[in-house]
DNA sequence: ATGATAATATATCTAAAAGATATATATCTA
DNA sequence: TAGATATATATCTTTTAGATATATTATCAT
């Protein structure tokens, strides 16, 4: 059976006070949006089958010359179908990599162009890892008492280990490839047709 | 613009032979089964198209009894296609984390939920790491001169490298987990309908 | 030997997620 | 004042995940 997560991501964003789905987006975005994202794709029929199954309820605010508001709010039901989520184990994810998959298929193609592909990438999670960073500061700076600094320093903290991580493995990778380079690129396959 | 990146992956399990839909997948799941997966949704829907484009041909192989052996080969054109993309640099990718999104809910549930979801990642990683680590040596030992095999070494290492971030974050967490026990939990939001 | 299950093989279907687009107004900035 | 950004709702398409349907052959255990 399939699971809608983006469910949950909803019914969590509205723990934080009555929204639009405008809003919910928003705020998904700026709040978790470095391991999480939705669009108004699934954020408005969600909203509705939520109000259907009253995990939510809506009410429109008239606004003159703006288009109406519909907020929503979360119920009773809503946070504890949220909280039954939160108890469950997380599912094991392996995801796509993109940039394995070209690796892996790295003999295809010249080794230049391999060295250049992970150097591309290491520039990004620098560039991520930095701005991990000033998050971190940021967050203990402004909101230094807020019981769920915690929280949001150990997802955080997540991303921070893993761009090392990934930093260490690029560094790693560059030296291998270059003690490479001497070898035939590209390779051609035998059976063409 | 959207890409599919299905595709590639089709074009470069059939750089190692002219194979059936079957093949493809089967020999998609043992080779790079740990970061990239393909189902029967796409890849028989996209072996069509790309027969259409000339990017691989098909040939059908009448046997008694069983099915017909639909055999697909790569073409000049689709190993071209393939070497284009190889060439571009991989997409920065955030993706899902769903273990993430529920910490970062952590307040709505008691602590020892929240431990024991850690516990339970911490577990699979473990796993996930002796995984690796098998693959590493039987790989070393059974293709010792295989020219791909730094490849799919560097591939295997990416793996390890994070795999061991997330042995280290959980471990951390745990630890920061615990000195929070004595605070209040769960929080329930104030403007609940 | 028989029955059960796993493997081979092709193919389709649904649902979830990503992302783009359409529409309309308001406010801010150069 | 023109252009850009923000507010706000909503739909559409494509991609990906995953389950199911169908049928035959091979293998394994009782």
């Amino acid at each position: 059976m399939k699971h809608n997560k983006s469910r949950y991501a909803i019914l969590g964003a509205l723990t934080w006070g009555p929204q639009s789905g405008y809003d919910i987006r928003r705020n998904i975005e700026t709040s978790v949006g470095n391991f999480w994202s939705e669009g108004y794709g699934q954020i408005y029929p969600l909203l509705k089958e939520l109000v259907a199954e009253a995990l939510v309820t809506k009410t429109v605010e008239v606004q003159e010359g703006k288009p109406d508001r519909h907020v929503y709010t979360l119920t009773k039901s809503g946070l504890e179908q949220l909280r039954q989520w939160l108890h469950e184990p997380a599912e094991m994810q392996t995801g796509r990599i993109e940039i394995l998959l070209k690796l892996f298929f790295g003999r295809q193609i010249s080794m230049n162009y391999n060295l250049e592909q992970v150097r591309h990438f290491q520039n990004s999670q620098r560039f991520l890892l930095d701005k991990y960073e000033v998050i971190e500061r940021e967050l203990q700076s402004s909101h230094p008492t807020d019981p769920n600094l915690p929280y949001w320093l150990i997802t955080l903290r997540y991303g921070k280990h893993v761009t090392k991580a990934l930093l260490l493995w690029a560094e790693e990778t560059l030296i291998q490839l270059e003690a490479l380079t001497d070898e035939t690129h590209p390779f051609i396959p035998a059976q063409l047709s």
